[in-house]
DNA sequence: CGCCGAGTTGAACTGAATCAAGAAACGTGG
DNA sequence: CCACGTTTCTTGATTCAGTTCAACTCGGCG
């Protein structure tokens, strides 16, 4: 819990009784490897602090799995869109190990941006910083080539190429399995 | 400016007194056609609301340019990322037609939002909008071909695919002038 | 031990890029 | 208002990055 509102400070510092209010809607939970944190077809009703663990956020298109995203310890993982809009989502999150996780509700977080500002700032700042992560996944597609992403990413986050299986790395960056080896080998 | 207020009032109604604190910081623009609102290398001061014509925003890629979006009357434009980070932005903005805007800068916004929680909020919901906008566009990228993301563009803004240059809508799409050419003829 | 999923490699194929040339549209100055 | 140069769009021929399909290897685990 202190980790998060470490976190969450250096976003915007909230005072003692701030933090009371927020901590009261905050609820830990876990998951065993391979369970899924929210699946497709439901309404995301929760937002996840990682605090143990891996989770990935993938979806399904015509039967094949392409990875969104992956999501390491003290980092929020959510289907957000979903969250954001109240909408179904078409995305999964399935925990790639064992996963410790402090979760909130859309509600209780509505409910809370009505009493606090800082909340309500927070808030922005977090989607201001899922903005500017699409955005530069956004140049990545339009201006690289499968092999330059790889190196991207390799650079941006050694960890993740190194921890997460050539299958689900793959439909990340956007290409199949084999090419990855291909351009895995050529280095 | 009432336009602009009812675009706000959409996202979270303002009190007449919330909206003459943000209407005094806003300002009257104008551009001719091909003026730049922001140029790549510039730290993006504002965020513009277009009542007027076009923009599109773009980055050049070895000089290669490659649109990111194409802003059409009412609705924001803005390098928003270098916006938010107060990094230069490796973004240009230029007018696709005659301009009239509305803008406000960075600075004011951040006093604004000390003072206001409802301003705050609605900074919290425009980044939110941003932010499902990308990850739509990121999904399209990872799931879609070159044919099927101009075809989803055709259905989802058939006036924008009217109205942008094959050029311009090709490097929106990811693909060469000559790809879209050929996809135009066989549809 | 034998199976099974994950990763690698090879060969053929394909969607889109590149290069080159011609046609149409555009605006600028006489 | 026309004539000219310039940019934009289209079409064809070729090349290339990445896919697909198939076979093989390897390590883990019952």
């Amino acid at each position: 819990m202190d980790e998060l509102r470490q976190w969450l400070d250096t976003l915007s510092p909230q005072t003692d009784d701030e933090w009371r209010r927020f901590s009261s809607i905050v609820e830990p939970v876990t998951y065993d490897k391979n369970d899924f944190l929210i699946q497709a077809g439901q309404v995301e009703k929760y937002i996840y602090y990682v605090t143990e663990g891996m989770v990935r956020l993938f979806l399904n298109d015509n039967g094949k799995d392409i990875s969104l995203d992956f999501i390491f310890s003290h980092n929020f993982a959510s289907a957000y869109s979903s969250f954001l809009t109240g909408q179904p989502t078409q995305f999964t999150a399935q925990a790639l190990t064992d996963v410790r996780a402090l979760r909130f509700s859309r509600t209780n977080l509505l409910a809370l941006y009505d009493q606090s500002h800082t909340a309500e700032r927070i808030g922005r700042l977090i989607a201001e910083q899922a903005f500017l992560r699409k955005t530069s996944r956004e140049v990545q597609f339009l201006t690289s080539s499968a092999k330059q992403r790889y190196g991207q990413l390799l650079e941006q986050n050694p960890v993740l190429v190194q921890t997460i299986s050539v299958r689900h790395l793959a439909s990340y960056l956007g290409i199949e399995p084999e090419s990855l080896s291909r351009i895995r080998r050529d280095i």
